[in-house]
DNA sequence: TTCTCGACTTTGAGTCTTCAAAGTCTAGCG
DNA sequence: CGCTAGACTTTGAAGACTCAAAGTCGAGAA
């Protein structure tokens, strides 16, 4: 069983492989920065963890995950997310968060109650952000949504919210923000970088700077 | 915060100290096998858990828990019972099994999380074992319970079961003995270390050993 | 009183994870 | 082609927890 600690750095690694699809080696220094250790720290760690046939270790290059790697962190992140969504509708936690509550308990969960919430929840795909949750075996179906960014005017659905932060989860929540929101484009300032949007058939509508829009993910109403 | 080392630590000590309330010590070595680990190990412990306040070290006579200690260590049963409660009654998972599952939570479980539980059992007062659980300012209550080992023949309501290896559990459970089940005590050899027992106004009585009896709490029906 | 045995303590060492700081490589500039 | 800056690696050390094995203490036997 790999350690809380190895779970911590698999998943970092899977995370930064998948930001950045045409790279195929994820460098140290990303790795480092990513979960606020020393590059020493990390350069320690990645000789182990080759060692343990977790990833391919290239000094100077980077990483790559084997599918050993990739599946332990993706058995990481089906925890995390099926405990996001179990503390969202059977506990009434609130959404903004339940990302803190699940990065402690995805490294502690017995298969036993992981499969049990599982089957409470119905088997769920997607969790509370509306990141899908990789099923038993290890898949995940990635689904290819649109930037809010990238949107010219028009109607569209909220469907991910790509950011953890308890307190932008909670201005979201604040504008009635959430996964499944209808939203529609108003105008798009393209030099000011700014998007103008109407929530939900609303009156009025609100401004948000591009680099908020990016983080919402959208696809057709 | 303590870690979950330390956890461990002061509720074994706890446990201990209310198992022998003759005595104000509790010798090193008790905690040391109560813990699987070498008697060196735990006096390093200990007098680090003497700086932190968390008990009194007598080097060569034992250690109490400080004030702090004991509350620190109330803290962490409280988790532990709500704990094994909840898997119970929201997760529907068997009794014989929740206390595996809360050895890990007990650690990690945020108070907002603990405190979530507690109000969605409506503030329990026993754990499905039957053991009292501490309010949220580590006040508990003791049940004054009589063993079924000492009790002559007469009936009673079993309350506590004192064990928790899941074979055991199951083994009660598969002879419908859980706390609130009712016993008649049919007769009593005490040479022969055996009590028979009756099990909920059945027809067939079973016979148990001293010490099996020892360790299921009862009182009056 | 002296001795002995069992309980406890000390010591030296190992694992895991981390850091700071010194050392090394390499891509790309001049 | 040689050099430099930035990224990466190495080294030495630390903290938390653990063990094995050697050392010490003290209560009761003799």
């Amino acid at each position: 069983m790999p350690s809380s600690t190895v779970e911590n750095y698999l998943k970092a690694i899977l995370r930064l492989s998948d930001e950045s699809p045409g790279e195929s080696l994820v460098p140290v220094g990303k790795i480092a920065t990513a979960l606020s250790l020393t590059p020493g720290t990390v350069t320690t760690m990645m000789k182990h963890l080759g060692k343990e046939a977790y990833l391919d270790y290239l000094p100077r290059k980077g990483v790559v995950l084997t599918e050993a790697g990739r599946s332990a962190a993706l058995q990481v992140l089906r925890r995390h997310r099926l405990v996001e969504l179990f503390l969202v509708e059977v506990m009434h936690l609130d959404w903004a968060h339940v990302h803190e509550e699940a990065e402690v308990l995805e490294h502690v969960l017995s298969d036993r109650l992981v499969e049990r919430i599982d089957e409470m929840l119905g088997r769920p795909a997607h969790d509370p952000h509306g990141d899908p949750i990789p099923d038993a075996k290890g898949v995940m179906r990635e689904d290819q949504l649109k930037n809010l960014s990238d949107c010219s005017p028009g109607k569209y659905r909220l469907v991910r919210v790509a950011r953890d932060e308890p307190e932008f989860l909670s201005w979201l929540q604040s504008q009635s923000l959430r996964p499944g929101t209808g939203i529609e484009v108003v105008a798009k300032d393209s030099l000011a970088g700014i998007v103008e949007i109407r929530v939900n058939g609303g009156k009025d509508s609100i401004r948000i700077g591009e680099a908020v829009a990016g983080v919402l993910g959208v696809s057709l109403p």
